[in-house]
DNA sequence: ATCCATTTTTGAAATCATTACAAAATTAGG
DNA sequence: CCTAATTTTGTAATGATTTCAAAAATGGAT
């Protein structure tokens, strides 16, 4: 959760009604999240960011919209570390680094021609890489491990 | 959980040697499990298949060698729908395709070529290769999605 | 504008996986 | 066979997510 880059409403409006969803105020603030201050947050991070400008949201109605906005390609679930984080997807495809130490995560591109493998036995839809290991922080704080 | 192969006693029980763990009851009967039923099975999965043989089994035990064997690299931690899974780690390395239908997990050969990014600002200790999206049953199955 | 049907949001309770913890059981070595 | 260290166990706590039904908001027709 760091870059900032501001969005005009019509374009994510667009984003969403494009896909059938209807904007409701809610819907875009959780939208607006993820498309100006990249991250990947959690959905209780979500939650946290957005429940001070909008006292009455529940934390029911993030997990409902993070859902809806997967089903529908607007966003991409992760698994990094136990809890799902979200992603947008209009983003170019990129891969993951995640520090088992704490927790973060980085954009890191995706290696040339990884495609889907030709299998008859499935249909893929999405490919997910993850690299785990240390962060240079964890790495030079903790002397240990 | 299909292939079945047996594996003797000693050599497992060397796995767990070489690795500084005690080969208890218990942790010889998980590390079995992985071993000769092949899959991906979770900690509650791993619980209901030994609990018959041992049945003052704890499911805490099965969660603490878990993390035992996951910390000393004798397993592998997956993540694929939310639910931590669970790969004997030496076996070659591999991607894994998962159903989102039905949560079928299956082992993909890895890219040729596929390797940690040169990245200055962390240390990898293991790739992660997801494939997702949709197996044959599940889409013959259910004419939806 | 007003009404009605539909959609969306909400809050509380339930569920599921996992962790924390302290007591009981087991084990290894002297 | 005693004692200390390790391992296992069961229960309770936690945390993330889901379920559900009621309340609120919305859109379209009148």
């Amino acid at each position: 959760m760091d870059k900032i880059q501001k969005y005009n409403t019509d374009v994510l409006t667009a984003l969403l009604t494009k896909a059938g969803i209807r904007p409701s105020v809610q819907r875009m603030a959780i939208l607006r999240l993820l498309a100006e201050r990249l991250g990947h947050p959690t959905a209780d991070e979500i939650y946290g960011a957005l429940v001070d400008l909008y006292p009455t949201l529940s934390r029911t109605t993030v997990y409902n919209t993070l859902h809806l906005f997967s089903e529908k390609q607007i966003m991409r679930e992760l698994e990094t570390d136990g809890v799902k984080r979200y992603d947008l997807a209009s983003l170019p495809p990129h891969a993951h680094f995640v520090c088992r130490c704490c927790g973060a995560v980085a954009d890191i591109p995706l290696p040339a021609g990884l495609q889907a493998p030709g299998n008859v036995d499935f249909t893929v839809d999405s490919i997910e890489l993850y690299y785990k290991g240390l962060c240079n922080k964890c790495k030079s704080s903790n002397s240990n491990l």
